[in-house]
DNA sequence: ATATAAATTTTACGCGCGATAAATTTTTAG
DNA sequence: CTAAAAATTTATCGCGCGTAAAATTTATAT
């Protein structure tokens, strides 16, 4: 890179010889410019450096380069890792994602979404609180902003949705653990932050209706997002003084079941397949943490590269048609089980 | 609200019946226009619910209202949690943060400067990777654009560091450790990704030599940021193999703790203060899951309430003074111990 | 070589707002 | 009640770029 210091982009296309509408338009797309100017101007570009300022073009954008990408919940590392992967991708084809956890609050996602619109985003991947959501301003925002939802879904809301199928989770742990030993309890929050907890209730009723097994559910208190803390109070309060119907049990989700598990060891409880063993606990999302677990947990895995995946050619085709989709379309891909040490 | 759309301040200020520069001031700052005026105008706002562009605005102002965080690895909730807290303030003083992970690598890192850049931000909280950071490239960063580091500080680079004292974390534990039993060995990698990680077997050397103690450390291969898994494999190797001096462990960090205490698990080795645990294993953060650990994890918790906000105060502070402070300072919070059942 | 299409340049304007100076009005102090 | 101070209005410029229409050059086909 030479001295001179560029200020627009006025000055670089003089210097670049080419005039600056032609360097507007390589920016937008290099190769809608010939490939000899194209040469001339990165030629400059390895000279002096500059690029066009960003606020100046979304001013004048009739569509910006952003993408806005909404998680429920940061701090749970699935998220962070599905984030992180969606991310990666809107850069890839050029574009600027920023990233917004609504932290298990409804009013934080409705700050999100008024900050969103004023970034005036190309398009939004939202996966929204659920419960807590407020789902008419939700509602409204979509109509504003072209937005494919992920993760969690709100019937009818968004262009598209992108998620996993919860009965494919249900189905297979409950089978497994049948299979392999007892039915199993399903375990879960009275009032379940998120939507895919129903469906996955709904997956084990109708998976123990088809093997003509009894469903037993235990549902604990608590309320939001802290839901290892929710799990370990539930399970000890259950583990206390309950006498269980059979000694398996299938957590809702990963999150919970860390709780459980906690709760377990804490109890004197020995969790596993062995003989040794009284209970067995298996899950459903493969959590970051869950090979970690003691003993590390059985659980039916989202396959969150194709989600991920989906979620972001889903947003571009959006995109490309112009922000509408003729129709809603719900994508739901199939989880895989996991066999570990606790059931 | 009523009907009609507002389409810019020129329009805004028509119908609010205040001229367009005095609308502007307000939106600066509020309390710069008279009440009465100020009264009008809020008045016009709730009726028509216009908000000035952002872009234009960046583009003329200036100094941005922008602030970036970036973060290391936001797929570790104990950073999730910061950045949470940082935003959370930044937000209610009127400024508008943007939340990035490096993600552990350098490549983003070095990415996320080249963003943050074209955002003219008025100032940057920034958490480096440490050991993988290109300090040269983080140091002409740091003097285009006014930034407070935090957690890990790089020795002279940014205006300021805010962070947590690292000696106060590992004398705690040891004190802690040796008063109520056998001394610890200290538990680490080999390449550790913090400069954190430095201070802290420094920390531990000094109050073994201190107390008159033989200090051990037992350093475990492994690269990036998957703590955990490394943790658990340095463990099922060093405890599998090796005969150690000590019945009490030390742990760097959490995560490596988390996976140490898995690997434990697996081998049936009890760990806990009872008489018939054969292993105490003590650790320092205070991480999120640390109370879900299997036992729940005896350690030194960080402050990170007061590092966080003294991070946003200092780089406040920052901007009002320009953007250069006449002497970087390094402030330091101590930690505090939080006795579970590991040790 | 000529006609035609494609790419580029020129010219000109607009986006929405911050900033500033001078003129005017309103408020405050004496 | 008057002078000074403070706030507002008016007027105008500039920010850095996108975009559109018209004029011109260059490439492609006949």
């Amino acid at each position: 890179m030479s001295g001179t210091k560029i200020r627009n982009m006025e000055e670089f296309a003089a210097i670049s010889g080419i005039s600056r509408p032609t360097v507007s338009k390589y920016f937008n797309d290099p190769s809608s410019v010939r490939s000899s100017t194209r040469a001339r101007i990165e030629a400059a570009l390895e000279e002096h450096d500059y690029r066009p300022n960003i606020f100046a073009i979304n001013q004048n954008r009739k569509l910006t380069k952003n993408i806005g990408i909404v998680v429920p919940y940061l701090a749970d590392p699935f998220f962070a890792e599905i984030a992180r992967n969606l991310e990666e991708h809107c850069i890839q084809v050029g574009y600027r994602p920023t990233l917004y956890s609504s932290h298990g609050e409804q009013k934080l996602e409705l700050e999100i979404m008024d900050s969103l619109r004023s970034l005036r985003p190309a398009g939004v991947l939202f996966a929204p609180l659920g419960r807590a959501s407020n789902k008419s301003e939700i509602e409204k925002f979509c109509s504003d902003v072209p937005t494919v939802l992920f993760d969690s879904n709100l019937e009818g809301i968004g262009e598209a949705f992108v998620g996993s199928d919860n009965f494919s989770f249900v189905s297979q742990t409950v089978e497994y653990l049948t299979r392999t030993g007892e039915p199993p309890i399903f375990f879960e929050m009275k009032t379940p932050a998120n939507p895919n907890a129903n469906k996955r209730r709904i997956a084990y009723l109708q998976m123990m209706e088809r093997l003509g097994l009894d469903p037993h559910v235990i549902k604990v208190d608590g309320q939001g997002w802290a839901f290892e803390e929710i799990g370990r109070n539930g399970a000890l309060k259950v583990l206390g003084t309950e006498k269980l119907p059979t000694n398996a049990i299938l957590c809702s989700n990963d999150r919970l079941a860390i709780g459980f598990l906690s709760a377990c060891y804490e109890l004197g409880i020995k969790v596993g397949r062995g003989a040794d063993a009284s209970l067995r606990v298996a899950s459903n999302d493969d959590h970051p943490f869950a090979r970690f677990t003691c003993p590390s947990l059985t659980t039916a895995a989202h396959d969150y590269e194709s989600v991920s995946n989906r979620s972001v050619e889903t947003l571009f085709q959006l995109i490309e048609s112009g922000g509408r989709f003729k129709d809603r379309t719900e994508t739901l891909f199939q989880a895989r089980l996991i066999l570990r040490d606790s059931a």
